[in-house]
DNA sequence: TCGTTATATCGTAATATTGCAATATACAGA
DNA sequence: TCTGTATATTGCAATATTACGATATAACGA
């Protein structure tokens, strides 16, 4: 009870709720969307562009590189975050491969 | 403490991360490609298809109608669900903005 | 070394999600 | 009307998520 019953599921099922799970919170998407229009890597200014609390910040972020969206190297002081290329196309991938499954057939 | 400040983020943001939290479990992602392999309108034989209980599949199709991927239609004593067209389209774009927004110029 | 700045982690409170037994509802056929 | 079948709702326990104050860590410059 409380617990997922990732057994029950396969693997790709399980991946794509995993991923999903990084874009459903807005605080995620807008930091995602910041990276992707900053373009260029950066740090958490991001702190002054939302509204949230340091430590909620950092802990988004560790999220989003738990699932491998984000990648951070250390730029002395600060740290550098930014898309991990690689895993945003297996990402874009998979939810395309949802999205194309798609026949307009019914209903 | 606990409760998403939704205010401090735009519509569109509120909105994908509405709609990934319909993603963000197996369960729901089971339920969604069942869908769009079944293609015609199929109703809850998903209680065998997943191994979960009739209450607990009631509740994520009850989720996945709430945020309008998916509709059901009563069918005499059964009822019969499939994707929304109009939804689905709009989702598909919301993900795809979302991924087109991407220049590999970083890291 | 000391203070400053940038992040991360810990601990905890509030809230949300997941899953299911029990129960309710709603339709169809006898 | 009664009975079975299909689905929904309720109530609750277990767990997960969200947010942040307090505190730790780590690098830099003076």
């Amino acid at each position: 009870m409380g617990v997922t019953k990732t057994e029950l599921f396969t693997a790709e099922q399980n991946d794509l709720a995993l991923v999903a799970k990084a874009f459903a919170h807005p605080a995620r998407v807008a930091i995602i969307q910041y990276l992707l229009k900053a373009n260029t890597c950066i740090n958490g200014n991001l702190v002054q562009e939302l509204g949230l609390a340091q430590p909620t910040i950092s802990q988004h972020l560790k999220e989003l590189k738990a699932i491998g969206i984000i990648q951070g190297t250390i730029e002395g002081v600060s740290v550098s975050y930014c898309i991990n290329p690689k895993r945003w196309e297996e990402i874009e991938k998979l939810f395309n491969s949802l999205f194309m499954q798609y026949r307009r057939n019914c209903c």
